[in-house]
DNA sequence: TTTCAACACTCAAACGTTTGCGCAAAATAG
DNA sequence: CTATTTTGCGCAAACGTTTGAGTGTTGAAA
């Protein structure tokens, strides 16, 4: 076992001092020609690489951006991560990510953690406790301390930051329009409950489009799912219940849980009752049939929420503060849920 | 802004010395009872938190555990990471991902990276070029450094380090054994091409299966996907062609086209042909008919990983080195792919 | 009264870097 | 041949911690 070599040991070896390895190695004019050399040799030759650490300390700055997500087993954020690191490693930044799993407690340990050094900055995505809390002093807190954070999707307007969002509302009017363009006259909606942002947003979506098109909204064509895990059974019964001729649901679960009931009850996908989905999933390509959907481009908006970051970071501290928000624009993917437009 | 607070800081402030805020903050019982509450007081108002990166300088080592993988969108992997992280923070150790995009040179500078002070240790999957290169000198350097390293899932003899396996072979037996269970004569096989030791394992099973119930192998019913891009096609082709009362898939996306094609034939899924897939991912759930398919569970096996790298960790130096290989073992979930076995 | 332990604290080194400053020797100018 | 500049390198501080060793004061035992 050979542990690693610092410039220390190269010193040593070579008989200089460890500034001197130090200047050979970052070329400075300095150094002799011929001691230059031999250290870089050396160094080449034991394949030297500095402590990122002992760097981190003495630059105060880690070149790390933490990103802490409620969950992992999850598509968009999958996908949204994917985009950040694409963009933070172009610019030399690495990637630690955690995990609120939705929970308060976890999300102020695990931003408490990484603000303590390991990172320059934070992207985040709430969790869903804290956005019930609506307790956000740990944003503050960092924000205070002078790390740059940024919300992505899940985010409240009480939180002064860098924000990349979608356009829930306009996504959601844009399915809605879809689907009365398809020839839907009564159109259910599956959401959630309020105080998830996206939610709210989307549901206020199907509701603008409905009074702009001057049809009257009945609350029973509207269901807000509580209890993620009991999701299946609640939309089987709201299926059963009421007649629709469409649905719009604001995730792809409740989407193909829909088309399931729908199924289920002996109507056919999309000939009797058209779906249409948020969030452009595995399962919304794979589904059969598959499912037109509200795209969301999470790797575009995990770019975007990276280089926000890294402008932040490396803007110099004079440059006043500006909080943007980037509104990353949904598409409409058609796919075979609905009917087409003739 | 007020940038954070350091133990010097405190110093200054309560006009002590540097060391006896730290030992007071210890509890040591060096310092006296007065001084000790006093600065335990200011740094609780305060809400100091010691430097991470300086502590990790001074204890050479990170409490950090760095996951390589070859891409996030991908249901398997983030369960892995999920079940990684959960050992991990019960055991005071944080994670940090890194993405090979299934790069060799990526996987390399990724491991360089964290190598050099970053991390304590790595739990990897290795990227499908690294498998064709069979380059594995970043393996070796690694180990060779101290540093302990876990591989799961894709792994290689090669190597001497611990790892995570699932029983691939007896997971493909399982699964062939039970479409012949259910009556199938003739099983086509979607796999991979071999160098991806999964595609391999799993068509070994499969092969070995058939021997021991004396069924001559048919070359012809095996596909090898050379392109993942271009599956979908290539499996089409292979079901239009063969004539098979059951396929085996080695993955969900393979089974599902296979549904698709088998479908698109005007044949039924299950009545006509069974199938079987492997990852229990959302898509086998969610599609219609639901895939029978056996379970990997890659949350076990990242809490598998995560308690050998500790284990490593933690143990004192002197204890000799041995190499774990845990298998954790897969379960065949059935659901409405396959015929029942009455 | 001397001796010595206990107490409460400080100093300084170390982890691995970078970098401003100082200093001797060599090279050049006058 | 002296005076000055240039060259080439080392010292030491700093980043924020921890910790072994040292120090001065007190109080009690001898």
């Amino acid at each position: 076992m050979r542990p690693k070599l610092t410039l220390k040991q190269i010193a040593r070896e070579l008989d200089v001092s460890i500034s001197t390895v130090s200047r050979a190695l970052r070329d400075s004019s300095e150094i002799g020609e011929e001691t230059r050399k031999k250290i870089k040799a050396f160094a080449k030759f034991y394949n030297y690489k500095p402590n990122n650490i002992a760097l981190s300390l003495k630059n105060r700055k880690t070149k790390t951006i933490g990103i802490i997500i409620p969950e992992i087993v999850h598509y968009f954020f999958t996908t949204v991560i994917s985009g950040v690191e694409k963009v933070a490693n172009e610019k030399g930044y690495n990637v630690i990510v955690c995990l609120s799993n939705n929970s308060f407690d976890k999300e102020v340990l695990n931003m408490e953690l990484l603000a303590n050094g390991s990172t320059d900055g934070f992207i985040m995505s709430m969790a869903k406790e804290t956005l019930q809390k609506e307790d956000y002093h740990h944003f503050a807190e960092v924000i205070n301390q002078g790390m740059p954070l940024v919300l992505f999707d899940r985010v409240i307007d009480e939180i002064h930051c860098d924000k990349v969002i979608i356009d829930d509302v306009i996504g959601a009017k844009k399915a809605v329009q879809y689907l009365l363009d398809t020839g839907a006259k009564k159109i259910g909606l599956v959401s959630t409950v309020d105080y998830v942002s996206v939610g709210k947003l989307r549901t206020r979506g199907y509701l603008e489009i409905l009074r702009e098109n001057n049809i009257e909204v009945d609350q029973n064509l509207i269901l807000k799912i509580e209890d993620m895990d009991n999701s299946e059974a609640e939309i089987k019964d709201f299926i059963d219940k009421n007649e629709v001729d469409a649905v719009f649901a604001v995730n792809e679960h409740f989407a193909i849980h829909a088309i399931k009931a729908i199924q289920e009850k002996g109507l056919k996908v999309p000939e009797d009752v058209s779906v249409i989905g948020f969030t452009n999933g595995e399962l919304s390509k794979r589904f059969i049939p598959s499912l037109t959907t509200v795209s969301q481009h999470g790797e575009r908006m995990g770019g975007e929420a990276a280089k926000l970051l890294i402008d932040k970071l490396e803007r110099k501290p004079d440059e006043g503060e500006s909080y943007k928000t980037v509104i990353v624009e949904t598409s409409l993917i058609e796919r075979n849920s609905t009917k087409s437009l003739i």
